[in-house]
DNA sequence: AGCGGTCTCGACGTCGAGTCGAGGGTCACT
DNA sequence: AGTGACCCTCGACTCGACGTCGAGACCGCT
């Protein structure tokens, strides 16, 4: 017999995230439906139905509360911007991990050079010239010709940049070193890599993370103090 | 008269304060006290007294609170850290305005490496070794040979990176990108050094801030995708 | 000396974030 | 239709964090 419903009662959904979150209870999921933080459906007979989505914006408030200290109010605020499609500088890092909870802009993986052009106001020439140094990649879709999220991403700092007078030409040395940068965690993480079970793809997603936060704090003070150099005897 | 004292009592600072934190109290900064999150010095008499680094102490410890919603233990942490030379992720926009705080950290231009040894566990070894492939700058202070601060967060990241296996002569390139990183900056802000004036000099900082902010934009989602395609046939 | 500011210490207040239990209904399976 | 496990609401309750308040005593400056 196939499973014939798509949804979990609250129980589940408890027992589901409990791994993740080993304090959750029934009645906090409860207290955080009253707050407004997650509304799910109802059957006919008032049992609350949590669909996969419901469940991953759950365990993002818990990842907010615990990891960035939010009150549930500002929380909820966040949430609000992020079914609108903006995601905060301050829980990008969460959303965009590969773990991801599948927010609503999440689900969309690509989006068509048009679409961009008309909602993001971004000038489709823009994204070719951005395609043409390898800044973004243009991707074959079902819409034809897409840009992933990470590319989206690219495209806004790049538009933000040309108003600095930099053209894309002149940010051909990021993709560059992004290149090295990958290739330098992945001669790091090759005994991560002998075997390939679930847990050691877990322990080489961490270990990318934890890179990539340890690179940026090295990063940082490494190019105050080139600008420093460069600008000392000018500032 | 010249004023014969360079502290303030604890009226004084309250008021000093009151523009940017119209709530703050007496008694608010005497809690703070029992929390631990500043430390005055006493008169003989028991008065407190608040030099302009508690000062300036007290008003992270309330920007931490409004603007990121961090509890009081939570800040204490980052509080001990930040006087230890390790300036997490969340306070750097806080602490290195140019409004910035007069943390004790931040007075101290340079520390010499015995000191860095002995406060912060970094072997005087390895950051020699840092040194040698131009990781670090040591310089020759009136306290013998010293590292600044933006060397001594170099030093921190190195240090955990090495756990990782990756030794300093793998970071070079890291130098080498945050050098091409600050010509490019250089070059685009060429039009801006024309004159040397206080605005100028103003506008270069506000100019060279925006640019780091957009560039790591840039950086983030580049190294994302290049990391997905290094490891995508792997995990 | 005297006045305003400050001291300690314990009691008290408030708010966010849940917990608990009583009394009753629902689901799924037999 | 029955039954056992699960779920419902709603109000009262708890708990910790973050302070406030007041009494009674003391300090510092003129």
């Amino acid at each position: 017999m196939a499973r014939s419903r798509d949804y979990m009662t609250i129980g589940e959904l408890v027992e589901g995230l409990q791994p993740a979150h080993p304090d959750l209870t029934i009645s906090k999921i409860r207290f955080l439906e009253d707050e407004g933080l997650v509304t799910p459906e109802r059957t006919a007979g008032g049992y609350r139905k949590f669909s996969s989505h419901d469940a991953a914006r759950v365990d993002l408030v818990l990842r907010l509360q615990k990891e960035h200290f939010l009150p549930l109010a500002v929380i909820r605020e966040k949430l609000k911007d992020l079914d609108k499609g903006r995601i905060s500088e301050e829980l990008r890092p969460m959303v965009t991990r590969p773990e991801a909870v599948a927010l609503p802009f999440d689900e969309v993986e690509a989006v068509p050079l048009e679409q961009i052009q008309s909602t993001m106001g971004l000038a489709t020439t823009f994204i070719r010239e951005l395609a043409e140094f390898s800044l973004v990649r243009i991707v074959k879709g079902e819409h034809g010709e897409e840009l992933r999220r990470a590319d989206i991403e690219v495209a806004h700092a790049a538009w933000d940049l040309r108003k600095f007078g930099v053209e894309p030409r002149h940010l051909r040395m990021y993709v560059t070193a992004a290149e090295r940068e990958a290739a330098l965690f992945s001669q790091i993480l090759v005994p991560t890599l002998r075997h390939r079970t679930p847990e050691t793809r877990q322990k080489l997603v961490e270990s990318i993370g934890e890179l990539s936060k340890l690179t940026e704090e090295l990063r940082r003070p490494l190019l105050k103090r080139a600008l420093a150099d460069t600008f000392e005897d000018v500032v």
